[in-house]
DNA sequence: TATGAATGAGTGTTCATTCAT
DNA sequence: CATGAATGAACACTCATTCAT
C-alpha cells in the first residue's frame, strides 16, 4: 500500500530488463504503437519505474539503437565475419562463403527482433538512420574490401568492385532469408542445397 | 455553431486527396505515428471529413495497401515485368535483364512510398500480411519460372532451380537500390557501370 | 449527382415525415442519443433536409413536444375522458372506471413512444417541463373534481379530496400497465379480471 | 509536456467521488448528454482519471446502475420493507401502511438521483434493463405476498391477488411523489393529512 | 425545394510523464 | 529505489450544422 521497493534491487538489472522488454514490444509493434504500460508489464516494473531509468520514451528507442548499432554493425560487420573469414582463410572460397551464410542466418534468427527495430525506426528517425549509417558505412569501408583482396590478387576472382560484389551477394541472402521466412511455401529446394546453388551462382559471376 | 460545407464538391476527389495525403503521411512516419489531424491538413480538408470516407483510421491503411497490393504485385510482377520481357524477347539476355533492372528503379523511384508502407506495416498487422503474401506467392510461382524457361531450354544457362536465380537477382537489385539510397557516399562507381556489372556477376553466376 | 430533389414536392408531407421519424427515433434512445442522421434515415430525406424545417436538432424535440402535450394533456385529461364521462353519465360508477381504464390503456397503446419522450425529456429541459406541467395543471384542476363531484352531491362517494381520489386511482393503473409491460411474467391473473379487482379496490376506497 | 501525479493518493475514494460525480451529472442531463469531462469536473479529477477506474463511459452507467439496483431492489423491497413490517408486525395495519409510505418517502428523497438514472437509462439499455427487472422480480415474487398473507388469514382483508393489492397501493404512493414533485401547487391538503387519505382508501378497498 | 459534401467544435479515450508516498 | 495514482495534452472519431449546387 505504501510507496517503495518489493523486489531485487539491483539498478542495472532492472535497466536491462525494460530495455529487453521494450526492444520486444518495439519489435512486435513498432515504436509509436508500443505503449510505455505494455513495456512496464512485460518488463514487470511498475510504469513509473521506466522513467527512473529512461525519462523520455525514445531514450529507450535510442539506447535500444545504439546496442544494436553496436551488435549490427561491430559483430556483424567486424568480428563475427572477421572470425570466419580468419578461420577460413585457407580454405577454398565455397568453404568460406557458405560458412558466412551460416553464420548470417544464425546472426538474425538471433538478433532478428532488434534487427527489425533497427531497420524500421530508422525510416522514420533521422537521428537514429544518421548514427547507423556512419557507423555502418565506417566499417562496411574498411571490412568488406578485404575479404575479396587476397582472392583477386591470387587471380581466383575479377578484378572487379568488391562492394558491388559484397553487396549482391549480401542481397541473395537476405532475398533467400526474406522468402524463407515469409513465402516458404514457393521452396522447392532444401536450406542447404540452396545455400550451395547461391554460393555457385555467386562464385561463378565473380571468378575469372 | 458547427461547421458547414464549403469548398468544391467532389466526392471521387476528395477521397483520393486524402488516400494519397495519408500514403505520404503513413510512409514518412509509419502508420501509428501519423495522426488524422496531420493527414487532414496534408490533404487540404477538415479532419471530419476524412471519416466520412474513411470511418477508421485503418481503413486507410487497409485502402492504400490494397492498392499497393494491386501496383505492387500486380504492376510489378506481371504487367510491367511481362511487357519488359515481351519487347526484349529476342534481345540478348544482358539487355533484357538491365531493362529489368531500370524498369524496377523507375517503378520503386514512382512507388516507393506506397512500397514502404506496404513493408513497414505488414510487420505488424497480421490481416495485411496474409492479404499480400497471397497476391504475391500467387503470381510470383506463375510469373518468375517463365522468364528463364526458354534461356534453359536453349541452353543459354544451366538447368538450376529458377525461383533461386531470380530471387537472387531480385536481392542484388534491391541490396543496390537500399544502399544507393541510404548510403550513397561509399559507391565509386557510376549507376549504369554498376548495373552491367549486376547483370554481368548474374549472367556469369548462371550460365552453362 | 447535381443537388436538387427528386421525390415528390410536400413540404408539410415532408415536414410530417421528418418530425414522426424523430419521434420514433427520439423515444427509442432519447433526444441526446438520436443523431440527426439517423432521423433523415428514418425519414427518407437528406440529412440537410431536416435543418430546412427544424433550424436546431432542438426544434425537433420542441415541436414533438408541443404536439404530445397538446395530444396527452388535451386529448387524455379532456376530450377523450370527457367523451368517456359523458357516455357512461347514467351508468353504475364501475362501468364508468372501467372504460376509463380501457381508453386509457389504448391510449397508451398508441401514443406510447410520444408519451415516452415526454416523460424522459421533461426532467432534462426545464422549458419543455414547464409547458408541460403548466397545461396539465391546468386542465386536471379543472376536469379532474367534475368526474367524482356528481357522485359526492349523491352521496355514493365519501367526500374525501377528489385529487386525491383520482391521482390514486391514476397511480393503481398507471401501476399495472408498467407492471404488465416490463414484468409480465409475475402476473397470476387475466387482465380483465385485474380492471375488475382495481376498480373494485378503489370503489370500496372511497364510497362512503 | 504531459501531465504528472499531484493531489492525495486514495484509489477508493477517487473511485466513489467519481460514481457520485456521475450519478449526480446522469441524473440531472441523462447518460447521453452528460460528457465526461463535465464529470470529471464535478469529481474534481483529471478527464484521464475517470478512465482508470471506468475504462468506458458506459462503464460508469452500469456501475451505478449495479450499485442502484441493489440499493433499490435489495433495499427497498427486502431490508428496509422488512423492518418496517417487522417492527409493526403487532400494530394496527393502518399504521403499517403509514410507516410504509413514510419510509418509502424518505427513501426516495435520499436515493432519488440514482433511482432516476435507473428508470431513464432502463428505457435505452436493453441489458440494465434485464439486469433489473431479474433481480426485482425475484424479490417481489417473494415478499410482497407475505405482507398481506396475515391478515388475510386472521379475516382482516379480502382474499385477494396480493401482487395486484400490493402494486395499486405502490401505485398510489408513487403518483403522490410525483405529483407532489412536479405539480405542487396544485395540492390543497397536507402531507401527512394526504398519507392518512390514501391509505383510508386503499384499507378501505381490501378490507373485507 | 432538396441534396449531400464539407465543416470543426466537441466527445470519449489514450498514454507518456510526474510525484507523493 | 520503486510504486502507482493522477495528470492533461493529444488523439481518433462524432455529429449538428452550413451551403454550393
Amino acid at each position: 500500500m505504501k510507496g517503495g521497493g518489493k523486489m531485487k534491487r539491483n539498478a542495472k538489472e532492472t535497466e536491462k530488463k525494460i530495455l529487453e522488454a521494450a526492444i520486444g514490444i518495439f519489435s512486435k509493434k513498432g515504436f509509436s504503437a508500443a505503449t510505455t504500460s505494455e513495456i512496464a508489464k512485460a518488463a514487470g516494473v511498475a510504469e513509473g519505474t521506466i522513467f527512473k531509468y529512461y525519462p523520455k520514451k525514445k531514450d529507450l528507442l535510442h539506447t535500444a539503437m545504439k546496442e544494436a548499432i553496436h551488435l549490427f554493425v561491430a559483430s556483424m560487420a567486424v568480428d563475427s565475419l572477421k572470425k570466419v573469414i580468419k578461420e577460413k582463410k585457407e580454405a577454398p572460397i565455397e568453404e568460406l562463403l557458405k560458412a558466412v551464410i551460416v553464420d548470417r542466418i544464425n546472426f538474425l534468427e538471433n538478433q532478428g527482433p532488434l534487427i527489425k527495430v533497427i531497420f524500421y525506426e530508422m525510416q522514420f528517425h533521422e537521428d537514429l538512420r544518421e548514427l547507423f549509417l556512419e557507423k555502418l558505412s565506417e566499417n562496411i569501408t574498411q571490412i568488406v574490401p578485404q575479404i575479396l583482396q587476397e582472392r583477386k590478387e591470387k587471380g581466383e576472382i575479377k578484378n572487379i568492385d568488391s562492394m558491388v560484389a559484397i553487396r549482391s551477394f549480401i542481397g541473395m541472402i537476405l532475398a533467400m532469408i526474406f522468402q524463407r521466412q515469409f513465402i516458404p511455401q514457393i521452396n522447392k529446394i532444401e536450406p542447404m542445397e540452396e545455400i550451395d546453388l547461391i554460393v555457385d551462382i555467386f562464385l561463378n559471376g565473380i571468378k575469372r
